[in-house]
DNA sequence: TCTCGCTGCTTACC
DNA sequence: ACTGGTAAGCAGCGAGA
């Protein structure tokens, strides 16, 4: 008998027929404390589901179904009344849709190794007890154990073996070298692999599996490399049996076909910040596309390797013009080879530096999920992990999600109607995780809803008292948020910088948690969902903030915006010691219950304009910082020296300069205008997402197509840039600069890094973005475009 | 040919 | 296959001036 702890990194399970006996075997991969990989098997597990109140003939029907192994009766409760149900016990996982659309069980859409996690109580750190296996065939692991008692035990940290790579293709799409960075317990090593194209793929595949890697990381990987290897490896006759249970790598494509034919409209709403097009799985082990990551974390204006390493790293790629390949393969192979790695080095030392393994570890804890589970980046997924095992605990319904219906969309947060003007002394407050605090203080959840509640929402709804009974949300809620606090003190007392990383990604973990669960309840297929209870947490939400504004009003305070949760207030005092007493005063006033009004900051100067969700300033408390939300220097598809020359303005306006903010202004359209400017500095990026995610539109008189690339200047960026041999992948973004926009559709042309742009810009299209820019900032001091734009230049063209 | 209301699209804010 | 709503601004369409 042998006791391992785990980190759980991936869990599935396979079906068996041993001795005739048919048995899902549970398989879980992670690493051990001690920094071994290690397989553990469970046998003895088997897929469930609950039928609610079944009539005879199906009770009848599942008694004789030799796929059945059992049948018990159970009374579960379904907003707090009991119901018979029974519990279905079969024998292969697969086969559990089948049963659901046959009887419509309920709790049958969960997968199976969630179930299985779920009812063990376990979580990403695990206790396995049991043998260790003799032959470990088909697993690749230092350790294959039989488990025979798995229990939780708290996190801890494990070394994780990352493996980056990038690949060199010639245009025949044969792969000429593949660069690896391994970091394997912290030591850094560089490998090329070149040679022919199959003894690479050959090695490639080796190292995977016999250098044990935990995460295979990479540039764009999920788009583009490991799909080309595979495809390669199909053609070379290789194997691409990289998983840790010896199967092969599944590549899926996210096509058409997973959206309607007619564009990408999905019940009114887009998905496309989901950015990649292909999905990369390799059992066992973990895939991190630094691309994926670096654009989630960063939201970065250009998307290439060389602009994210330069933001990111400030490190620059080796210039080679990846048209010619070919040719520089021919002639100067180590130049290429040498280029290859130092991507292959970037990618990997993006991937480090934006911390996502320690982010995403945290997330698998506190929601008791393995890790890649979490990378999936399905937040009903945490959700379900840390909802069902409640439920469950209180024998609550499970419904299974429901498919997107047409149902109408909630009303959300309320945005106060901005009061223009350039203020001193602004305070903010902020509800501290608003949402939450109000399903805590008003008990709301799918348990509690009933007619004989005695807390009302603005709607009508009705929920039980918490006396009377608790939620499972509010407790859960409750749990998270006091979780948070204790992380946060733990971080304050932490006594090495490791440390307080560490607790820093758990409370942020336990913030996104926290704050994920209000946005399923107002989906539209979660499991869980009931329209009354989204609706009531935002209007109860929006109450609080209108009460509270109604309020300082009345009193004679000058609110001049909101957003949500926030309130901006102009303070009455004049000093900041002042106006930090006044905020603090009115912080402690309206904080009640489980709703804490905190003050978040004083803001002096501040500048808001006529627009909703746009503001800037600078911070005076608790530091000194300035602040923009909203404007084209926050946005990733504004030109660079529009951003730049906005800042300087923003800079202007904060220091009272009116008239040098106008002065700015006109040279700086001057200059576009008389084409005085750098062309990196007019480029504008968009993501470009696949052909066929827009929607078909045509002409009304002909009822002749419009095609996507004739109507969307992105789409057209990504058709051009094909002529130059750069594909763009769906998802990714594309750059170009607008070299006529007085056509329709607007002429533009790719920027890609390593060609030489040769056309000329359409430098008033710019200068007139420019102009539109300010004016929307100036148009408070009662500027207008004459006041910019000298006469002269007006109607040249 | 220009203006204006509208739709589609992308990216913000929270 | 999927967490939400609110909002700004760009580009193009199509109708009317």
């Amino acid at each position: 008998m042998e006791q391992h702890d785990f980190k759980l990194l991936y869990a599935t399970y396979t079906n068996r027929d041993e001795n005739g006996e048919r048995f899902p075997l549970i398989e879980m991969f992670g690493r051990t404390r001690e920094g071994q990989s290690i397989a553990v098997l469970y046998k003895g597990f088997f897929p469930y589901f609950y039928l609610i109140e079944p009539p005879q003939a199906t009770l009848d029907a599942l008694a004789k179904d030799a796929e059945v192994r059992s049948l018990e009766p159970r009374t579960l409760f379904r907003e707090g009344r009991p119901i018979t149900a029974y519990k279905v016990t079969i024998t292969r996982p697969g086969d559990t849709p089948v049963y659901r659309d046959r009887y419509g069980a309920t709790a049958a859409d969960i997968v199976f190794r969630s179930r299985f996690l779920y009812d063990n109580d376990l979580g990403s750190h695990i206790r396995a007890e049991g043998e260790e296996r003799k032959t470990k065939q088909p697993y690749r692991t230092d350790l294959v154990i039989d488990a025979s008692k798995l229990s939780p035990v708290d996190a801890f940290f494990a070394p994780l073996r990352i493996l980056s790579l990038d690949i060199e293709n010639l245009r025949n799409n044969q792969i000429i070298c593949i660069g690896l960075v391994r970091e394997f317990e912290g030591k850094i090593e560089e490998e090329i692999l070149d040679g022919a194209e199959k003894s690479i793929l050959e090695k490639f595949r080796r190292i995977v599996v016999e250098d044990d890697v935990d995460v295979v990381s990479g540039y764009n990987i999920c788009n583009y490399d490991i799909p080309l290897i595979a495809a390669r490896c199909a053609q070379n006759g290789v194997s691409t049996a990289w998983a840790r249970n010896g199967r092969d790598v599944v590549i899926r494509r996210r096509g058409m076909d997973s959206r309607d034919g007619n564009g990408a409209k999905d019940g009114g709403k887009k998905y496309v910040d989901k950015g990649t097009n292909t999905t990369v799985e390799i059992p066992g082990r973990l895939v991190a596309d630094s691309w994926y990551f670096a654009r989630k974390e960063k939201r970065p204006k250009r998307e290439s390797l060389g602009a994210m390493a330069h933001l990111i790293l400030g490190k620059e790629k080796l210039d080679v013009d990846t048209s010619k390949m070919d040719e520089e393969w021919q002639t100067n192979p180590g130049r290429v080879k040498e280029y290859c790695l130092q991507d292959t080095r970037l990618s990997h030392e993006i991937l480090s530096k934006i911390r996502v393994l320690e982010k995403y570890q945290a997330i698998a804890d506190v929601a008791k999920l393995p890790l890649f589970d979490c990378l999936l980046d399905r937040n009903s997924i945490l959700i379900d992990s840390l909802l069902i095992r409640a439920a469950d605990k209180e024998k609550v319904v499970v419904p299974n999600n429901h498919h997107g219906d047409d149902a109408e969309a909630i009303e959300g947060g309320y945005v106060h109607e901005p009061v223009p003007g350039l203020y001193d002394n602004v305070v903010v407050f902020d509800f501290a995780s608003l949402y939450p605090s109000v399903i805590i203080q008003n008990n709301i959840c799918f348990t509690t809803i009933s007619d004989q509640g005695t807390i009302v929402t603005p709607e009508g709804v009705k929920f039980l008292d918490p006396a009377t009974k608790e939620g499972i949300l509010p407790r859960v809620m409750k749990g998270l948020l006091t979780a948070r606090r204790d992380s946060k003190n733990k971080m304050k007392a932490a006594k090495s910088p490791e440390e307080r990383g560490y607790y820093n990604s758990v409370q942020n973990a336990q913030k996104i948690l926290a704050n994920a669960h209000y946005g399923v309840f107002a989906s539209r297929f979660y499991r869980f969902t009931d329209r009354r209870i989204g609706g009531s947490i935002t209007a109860l939400a929006r109450n609080y903030t209108t009460g509270i504004i109604s309020k300082l009003s009345d009193e004679g305070l000058k609110v001049i915006y909101s957003d949500t949760d926030s309130i901006f207030v102009v303070s009455p005092e004049q000093t900041i010691e002042g106006t930090v007493r006044f905020a603090e005063k009115l912080s402690d006033r309206f904080t009640q219950g489980a709703l804490t009004l905190e003050f978040e900051k004083v803001v002096s100067p501040f500048f808001l304009g006529k627009m909703k969700k746009r503001y800037f300033g600078r911070i005076v408390h608790p530091v000194q910082e300035v602040v923009v939300r909203g404007y084209e220097t926050r946005r990733g598809d504004s030109f660079p020296l529009l951003s730049r020359t906005l800042d300087a303005l923003f800079e202007r306006i904060m220091e009272k300069d009116i008239e040098g903010a106008v002065e700015l202004c006109r040279r700086e359209i001057k200059r576009v205008a008389e084409g005085d400017v750098k062309l990196e500095d007019l480029v504008i990026s968009k993501t470009a997402l696949d052909e066929s995610s827009y929607k078909v539109m045509r002409r009304k008189k002909t009822g002749e197509e419009i095609r996507a690339e004739d109507r969307l200047p992105h789409v057209q960026a990504v058709k051009k840039a094909e002529k130059f041999g750069v594909y763009v992948p769906a998802g990714m973004k594309v750059s170009w600069i607008v070299t006529n926009s007085r056509r329709t559709p607007q002429q533009v042309e790719p920027y890609i890094d390593g060609i030489p742009f040769s056309h000329t810009p359409d430098y008033h299209y710019y200068r007139d973005k420019l102009c539109d820019a300010y004016l929307r900032v100036l148009e408070t001091f009662d500027y207008d475009r004459d006041a910019l734009v000298e006469k002269e230049q007006l109607g040249l063209f």
